[in-house]
DNA sequence: TCCATTGACGTTTTT
DNA sequence: CGTCAATGGA
């Protein structure tokens, strides 16, 4: 067979990946050097050449759109249907084990799946219930802390408390938070991915099988596995199995939500002969794009190792701009922005890529100033709006009477005259007997637990969802969605919100209307045994959809570096390079290479870039009400000064600060020379605290107190008299 | 039950 | 400075 198509267009880097046999591989892709198309090549080259059958292989990857491409992707190279190739996240591949084998995995024939939304609600309850101090006890960390433990691969026993009360109530309330999962068949994301190793783990029988069945592996993005995803990975392959991943190690940009980058070194160590194959050609940004990047990643210690190149031109240096505040930064970006599009270029092909979403507001407004179109990243996402979820939950509520977190959601919306106190006093009885909500809500009924109209409110509400169930029973999906929507009377009880908004929550629930009459069971999840309405609320939860409705419109495109990784833009604006805000103060502060993964963060934001970077910072930017002062990013240090052109501010444009009243040092030994005045923004150095910047100061005399804001330790209120600063 | 006021807080996000 | 959630009065 001629297999010239899959070789032809590859560099021999990229081909010794495809074409490696028999061994295990690891390839290290650097940004833009074509990581992608590699492993849709490896993909037809394993079925084309070496006449692996499709259904023996499983590709993995993190987001859905990232499936969804590999599956368009290597449809086209292949040119047959890849309908049998097993594609998708770990979560969803997750899924579908314990769908088709919810016995073995001992969960419920109905389960279903809570998004994070739906976990913090839950544990903020079970809190509340355990008598905890809900300050002390904030439910976000203990969504933290639990999901970190099962990403970790960890039950309550193993986790070791000795002498940690605080552990151990955590621990504790990780052992009550998942019996009631049990109990009302619910199962978050992290659940999905640790009981489906359990499964195997527990059933060696069906490990064998699928080892058997599966029998070459590609994992994309792996520098963002988790512990327990390496050793899912891990056991499937076996001894058996060939596994081919994919990563960069400097673009791990997630630790801080249980990434490991070092399993990528751990691949390595524990597969036998692991054929290594690097790409470091570029195919996407300038020469002098890629030094800039090169250089500030060598600042990291432990790289597996990789230097970008291109054969492409040097392009133009990187451009940096310093503003005197973040208005004056917007100002200019959007200044150039504008530049950009006289010269006859789109709008589409510029991006304003930022640490911290609150900053995209101001670019946002003076897009808006100027007339530009733009679109941000991120936001609620369709299946999260709070309409639909509501709407969800009824419909969940038919499937799985037993399913606390939609009850709770629906109990009383519309208002339905069932208030706090009613609901507390359900929840006491689920407690106490065990059971669910919906169990427990028809035994107060029962046992006139409730007095007159709670009891009544509650019967009526037992009856609606009941005669839901029964009247729908058999109807089609799109009908029972429509029908849930109308007989729940939800848009009565959006009615009340002004106009604008109400209309928008109707019209998104004529969408979900028509997407549930759209809605085609896929032949996996037919093939794993899933109804319609299993598989429908599954992938609600799985793929709460696009960020935001694909508007292919030519807008400049707004999002945070998180976002921006695997994205390209002719025209990048790096916005906010300031120490504390990038890298960001709590990284600079915590240990455990957060700085590092600041770097990488960094690293990836530039190599966003095909042909001009600009990088900005602002001397003087509001935040939090007050003004702080900060000194440009350290990262802007470690780029090379011959690769930067720096664009200095107007003239005339003084930043206010400089003028203003000087303050002065009481005493001598202080600040500088002996009652020298200093200047807000200057640097100082403390002997604790280390560098940092002056920010503001008050007072005079001996009670004369300065604001200074520590590189490291963040600000910090000074006695001027006691704090000893040095300055330069 | 609903709205308005008060208070705490303030990375990054996908599944 | 803004946001979001919790509280309290009508």
């Amino acid at each position: 067979m001629d297999v010239s198509h899959l070789l032809d267009e590859l560099n021999d880097a990229q081909r010794e990946a495809v074409t490696a046999d028999d061994n295990h591989v690891l390839v290290l892709a650097g940004a833009g050097s074509g990581k992608t198309r590699v492993l849709i090549h490896r993909l037809a080259w394993l079925i084309q050449v070496g006449h692996v059958s499709p259904l023996s292989i499983l590709a993995v990857t993190f987001t859905n759109k990232a499936a969804g491409e590999m599956r368009e992707r290597a449809q086209d190279l292949l040119q047959v249907s890849t309908r049998p190739l097993w594609i998708g996240t770990f979560h969803s591949i997750a899924h579908r084990m314990l769908r088709m084998h919810w016995r073995e995995a001992e969960l419920d024939e109905n389960f279903q799946i809570i998004d994070s939304d739906d976990q913090h609600r839950l544990l903020r309850r079970l809190i509340r219930e355990e008598g905890l101090d809900e300050n002390q006890f904030p439910a976000r960390q203990a969504q933290w802390f639990i999901n970190a433990r099962k990403d970790e691969g960890q039950r309550p026993p193993a986790i070791e408390h000795m002498d940690h009360p605080l552990t151990a109530a955590w621990v504790h309330l990780y052992e009550r938070y998942q019996s009631h999962c049990e109990r009302t068949g619910l199962v978050d994301f992290a659940e999905l991915l640790l009981r489906a190793h359990e499964l195997w783990l527990k059933q060696p029988d069906l490990l064998g099988h699928y080892r058997r069945r599966l029998t070459h592996l590609l994992v994309d993005e792996f520098q963002d596995t988790n512990t327990i995803q390496y050793a899912w990975i891990r056991m499937l392959a076996g001894d058996t199995g060939q596994v081919f991943v994919v990563g960069d190690d400097d673009q791990s940009i997630y630790g801080w939500r249980g990434a490991r980058v070092e399993n990528v070194e751990f691949f390595v160590r524990d597969f036998p002969r692991v054929q290594t194959v690097r790409l470091e050609q570029n195919y996407r940004s300038t020469g002098n794009i890629l030094a800039a990047a090169n250089a500030l990643i060598a600042n990291n210690e432990g790289r597996m190792g990789k230097n970008l190149w291109t054969a492409g031109e040097e392009g133009q240096p990187i451009q940096v701009y310093a503003a005197f505040n973040e208005q004056e930064e917007a100002r200019f970006v959007v200044e150039r922005i504008e530049r950009w599009m006289s010269e006859g270029r789109r709008a589409e092909q510029a991006a304003i890529v930022y640490r911290t979403t609150a900053q995209s507001r101001l670019f946002e407004e003076y897009l808006l100033k100027a007339s530009i179109p733009y679109r941000v990243y991120g936001g609620l996402r369709f299946f999260e709006r709070a309409e639909i979820r509501d709407a969800l939950a009824y419909l969940r509520m038919l499937h799985n009477p037993n399913d606390d977190a939609a009850f709770e959601r629906i109990i009383n919306t519309p208002s339905r005259g069932i208030g706090q106190k009613t609901v507390s006093l359900l929840r006491l009885q689920a407690r106490e007997t065990g059971l669910p909500l919906w169990q427990a809500a028809i035994e107060c009924v029962k046992q006139d637990t409730l007095n007159g109209r709670a009891k009544n409110a509650v019967s009526a509400f037992l009856e609606l969802i009941s005669a839901m169930r029964e009247r729908m029973s058999d109807w089609t999906l799109g009908n029972q969605v429509e029908g849930v929507i109308e007989q729940s009377e939800l848009v009565r009880h959006y009615e009340k919100e002004p106009r604008e908004k109400m209309e928008a929550r109707v019209e998104n629930l004529r969408e979900l209307t028509n997407a549930a009459e759209s809605f085609v069971l896929t032949a996996e999840d037919e093939e794993a045994g899933l109804s319609p309405m299993q598989s429908f609320l599954s992938h609600a939860a799985l793929e709460a959809g696009e960020t935001q409705g694909e508007a292919w419109d030519d807008c400049v495109q707004l999002m945070t570096l998180h976002s921006a990784k695997g994205l390209e833009f002719p025209l990048v604006f790096m916005v906010g390079l300031e120490d504390g805000l990038f890298p960001h103060q709590r990284s600079v502060q915590e240990s455990g290479g957060r700085l590092e993964e600041e770097r990488r963060l960094c690293y990836v934001g530039m190599t966003r870039a095909r042909e001009l970077l600009y990088l900005s910072y602002a001397e003087v930017r509001r935040m939090f009400g007050s003004e702080s002062h900060s000194r440009p990013s350290r990262f802007l240090d470690e780029i090379p000064a011959q690769l930067i052109e720096e664009i200095r501010p107007r003239m005339g444009t003084r930043s206010p600060w400089v003028s203003a009243r000087p303050a002065v040092a009481s005493r001598g030994g202080g600040l500088g020379e002996p009652g020298q005045p200093f200047r807000l923004g200057q640097t100082v150095r403390h002997r604790k605290f280390g560098e940092g910047t002056v920010v503001t100061f008050e007072g005079s005399g001996e009670h004369a107190r300065v604001q200074v804001n520590f590189f490291d330790a963040g600000p910090k209120w000074l006695v001027l008299a006691y704090a000893n600063l040095e300055s330069d």
